[in-house]
DNA sequence: GCTGCTACTCACCGGTCGGTGACAGGCTGG
DNA sequence: CCAGCCTGTCACCGACCGGTGAGTAGCAGC
């Protein structure tokens, strides 16, 4: 074993990240960024002190010390859930005057569609929520639920329920059904035997979505 | 230490299961029940060898020489979901006449929601599908679909498919939709707002779900 | 009784997990 | 200058993981 070997093995080492030289914020943020990656990369399932400790290029110890454990760590990317939907609400209406409750409904499922299509972290945290039951990810579901709910509300504005619809349980299912297609679509290519990888497969699936939604609402 | 304690100790353990003395037909089925009733029971989180042998009560040896490891053992729970199905056939319509295609998917929409209300397996591996992507879920997933779509062409019969609607995509929003349900209420107790806990509640969502069809298909 | 096969158990491997305590080095207030 | 704090490192713990090779109990045929 020459000392060459040694420093090319280092060389070889993918962008060094710069060390931290004892500057907390930045050391935190490093963290936090570390387990949104790897939560957003990985999954779940091997999300763990170790693997984040790892990927932010820090000891576990401080993981410990700045979020209390995986469990304040998880909570604190919860926290940052509502700066997710603040980024991604179109203040705007997208040009369209929203005239009927239907109009609503189409374009949130539509946006909602292409938002967790679009964000592997909040795609890793709903597969998450309907896998484990722990305290940690009953916490990030409320958050998560929360901000969507949010989100929906403002989307709402005055806009008028029908009558005669249980609006909240036909909505319900409505997300459901959004959650569950890009779920699936996200790790097989598919869902319920139609196939969900190219744009046009979704342009299917977005047209059934309206079809749906427009038959309930009108 | 005493023989009394080490008595006491083997009588407190709960139903000692029967020792089977050389009948490798007798502990294949204790393999894979044990591995049925942990992954509908605990999850596919610790869903492992250990823990597969550690409830059959024998060891994982025989597990790798039976089954060729978890691999096998997880193809061959697979292999019996086509028996899931056939159990849950109903054979007749239910005494009613499926006069239109809108009449089918109603009843088929309840009755998928119900099936899979009431089997924890089924649900523990959907949730699975959506979380992991490995071979053994892949191979799993595909047995999984395959008997569920065999099943819906056996419901289905010779009636003509509505003219104009991407029936298959549709029916993939409708599948989805019961399905995320299904795993949200058996995880929190809840899906997008509202709570999926008493039959109350489950008539409410089921009310919306043929809602939901009865716009799209009549 | 002996041989040989099958069913089965045990002990151990390297590795990773979450978690903790001790310690080194730099910065800062006094 | 030094004491004390803060940041970050390191070594280590017990537990569990999947996986393997060696060894043991029970039964058949001869």
């Amino acid at each position: 074993m020459s000392s060459a070997a040694a420093v090319l093995e280092r060389t070889e080492l993918p962008a060094e990240p710069e060390k931290r030289i004892r500057d907390r914020a930045a050391t935190e943020r490093a963290i936090l960024d570390a387990a949104k990656g790897l939560l957003a990369e990985e999954g779940f399932q091997n999300f763990g002190i170790n693997a984040v400790a790892r990927r932010a290029g820090c000891d576990k110890q401080l993981i410990y010390r700045y979020y209390g454990g995986l469990d304040g760590l998880v909570e604190t990317i919860g926290a940052d859930l509502g700066s997710w939907v603040k980024e991604r609400i179109p203040e705007d209406s997208g040009g369209m005057f929203l005239l009927t409750y239907g109009d609503l409904m189409e374009r949130l499922a539509l946006l909602y569609l292409d938002a967790l299509r679009s964000d592997p972290l909040m795609r890793r945290i709903v597969a998450w929520e309907v896998s484990e039951n722990t305290e940690q990810v009953r916490r990030l579901s409320e958050a998560r639920s929360k901000a969507l709910s949010q989100w929906l509300e403002r989307m709402r504005g005055s806009l008028p329920a029908p009558k005669g619809i249980d609006t909240p349980a036909v909505n319900a299912v409505l997300i459901a059904a959004i959650q569950h297609l890009v779920l699936a679509a996200a790790i097989g290519g598919q869902c319920a035997g139609i196939s969900l990888k190219t744009q046009k497969d979704w342009d299917k699936a977005a047209t059934a979505l309206k079809r749906i939604v427009r038959g309930v609402y009108g």
